[in-house]
RNA sequence: GGCCCGUUCGUCUAGCGGUUCAGGACGCCGCCCUCUCAAGGCGGAGAUCACCAGUUCGAAUCUGGUACGGGCUACCA
């Protein structure tokens, strides 16, 4: 039970970021290998040399790092089944390859790109059920081939799927036993006729050769499996479990993909979301812990993640879920640590604090934090409920705010009496600002809604904001003081421009 | 064309033959709290379990078919 030495790889493709998709199906390697004590492999399917680039690689890396996914072996730490590029394999591949030719599982193919649509349309026309590779190098004599080698004509290397296999049966984790019809494999090519192997291929070598005990990977890839499997079994290995996952579809059921917003971690990553609390959100879509607890930790998936809770129909990306998630997390977190992690970042980007800013005041950032947390969902809000405070001795009033708060009756006796009442010694932080406040609207016959109103205008520029204690304490007493002259001459001259 | 996969509230899901005229969460609606906005508390609407046959005393759960969606069928990964 303790050590069953699981060994799993999450093995992207550096022709773009990092998908949420692909982000998913390493959480779930990780977290399978973290739950069965087992090993977590990174490695790079970079085969095609056009379409991956370093950077890409890079980028992926990183994000893997910010969703806080440790491996344990991969191209940046080593490991003893490396390398773990696969560009750096081929000979790896080379060599099974020709292993394969020379045991008479693989065979070298002639047949041009022109030959093989021929034949393809010539099996449609007959309404063939079969419209693969029709065999026509499978049974060429060794020495005629090695002739034509010799000539230099160009060949590709097929994998030779044996006539009498029968039914391929593949163990799949999440759909159960799938069976396919071995009649319906074709004698697919292993090596490409510029001597670079394929991926069906590739995948096979590297599996095997890494010792990767379950294959956790797209659905996109089952139909694929069987094929894997002669590989598999012409090259003598032993054929993995395998665990197929649904993709990700966006709101209108279609794939996820750039028309649906952010598909990228790295998006996300800049959008300010807690990386925890990302890796909560993909976890659940498509996996659940028991059906009813949606808050997640890192430290519990890696401890009770499991196969069998893995759902095997596509889930559709919800961005508001996402955000109701991320939005707990922050609960989560203390003060300072929000201020930190949420709000310097946020007031940084705005350019309204200088980095270090949370850890130089403290006591004002915490304050802020306490009143922030509960209203952001996001990084992306802080600005917008955060940008009152820095906005100078005289805010602009919002139009509506005016309209409605400070172009009334007995907006000037509020905001005298609410200076007056900020003016004394007393303390001013929060509570007692919002006890003094308290008091006026009924001395001064007004009600509170509407004495609340035009204060918050006036020290805020605007009919919403935090609560009017701390956002008046954090503006300290001097600029508060300032706002309300600054109001109330405005209202005094009935011009909010003025 | 062939093969394979999928289908439970708008969304993510629980369910693995009877205790479910289907439970939780997000979202939505209402109420409470309240100086605004949130948060929080409470409550509500929302799923004839894609459809049709069958097996069974009994099916969301098993079998077959149909429909719809998706994947593979490449010298892409």
């Amino acid at each position: 039970m303790k050590d069953t030495a699981v060994r799993v790889r999450f093995a992207p493709s550096p022709t773009g970021k990092l998908h949420v998709g692909g982000a998913r199906t390493a959480i779930y390697n990780w977290a399978f290998a973290r739950a069965n004590h087992g090993t977590f492999i990174l490695r790079i399917d970079d085969t095609d040399p056009a379409r991956s680039t370093k950077e890409n690689e890079g980028v992926i890396l990183r994000a893997m790092r910010w969703l806080g996914l440790d491996w344990d072996e991969g191209p940046d730490v080593g490991g003893e089944f490396g390398p773990y590029k696969q560009a750096e394999r081929l000979d790896i591949y080379r060599e099974a390859a020709d292993r394969l030719v020379a045991e008479g599982h693989a065979y070298p193919c002639f047949c041009t790109p022109e030959q093989l649509e021929a034949d393809r349309a010539a099996a449609r026309e007959r309404k063939d059920s079969f419209q693969g590779y029709q065999g026509r190098c499978r049974d060429l004599d060794p020495a005629e081939a090695a002739r034509r080698i010799e000539a230099g004509e160009p060949y590709v290397l097929r994998i030779k799927v044996p006539d009498d296999r029968g039914d391929v049966c593949v163990h799949d984790a999440v759909h159960g036993d799938v069976t396919f019809n071995a009649r319906e494999l074709d004698d697919f090519v292993i090596v490409r006729s510029d001597g670079t192997p394929t991926y069906n291929f590739c995948t096979v070598v590297d599996d095997a050769l890494m010792g990767i005990t379950h294959v956790i990977r797209g659905d996109d890839h089952l139909s694929n499996t069987p094929r894997q499997v002669m590989v598999y079994e012409a090259l003598g290995y032993p054929v993995p479990e395998f665990a197929h996952i649904s993709m990700i579809l966006g709101a209108d059921g279609k794939k996820l993909s750039k028309r649906h917003g952010a598909t990228s971690v790295e998006e996300y990553r800049d959008a300010g979301y807690d990386p925890e609390a990302f890796v909560n959100y993909l976890a659940l879509l498509g996996w659940s812990l028991d059906g009813d607890t949606t808050i997640v930790s890192r430290e519990v998936l890696a401890r009770e993640f499991s196969l069998d809770h893995v759902s095997k129909n596509p889930a559709t990306f919800d961005p508001a879920k996402l955000d109701w998630i991320n939005a707990r997390y922050y609960e989560a977190m203390d003060d300072l640590e929000f201020a930190r992690r949420v709000l310097e970042p946020a007031l940084v980007e705005a350019g309204w604090e200088e980095p270090g800013c949370a850890e130089a005041r403290p006591e004002w950032f915490a304050t802020l934090a306490s009143i922030l947390k509960p209203r952001t969902k996001r990084a992306a809000d802080v600005a917008g409920l955060a940008g009152f405070l820095y906005t100078g001795d005289a805010p602009d009033i919002e139009e509506k705010a005016w309209n409605k708060a400070l172009a009334k009756d007995g907006a000037h006796e509020a905001l005298a009496a609410a200076k007056a009442s900020l003016e004394g010694p007393a303390d001013f932080d929060a509570g007692s600002i919002d006890a003094a406040l308290e008091a006026l609207p009924e001395t001064l016959g007004t009600n509170k809604r509407k004495f609340f109103a035009a204060v918050r205008a006036a020290e805020t520029g605007s009919l919403v904001s935090p609560p009017l204690g701390a956002s008046i304490e954090l503006l300290g007493r001097d600029r508060a003081l300032a706002r309300l002259d600054s109001a109330l001459a405005k209202v005094a001259a009935g011009d909010r421009e003025a």
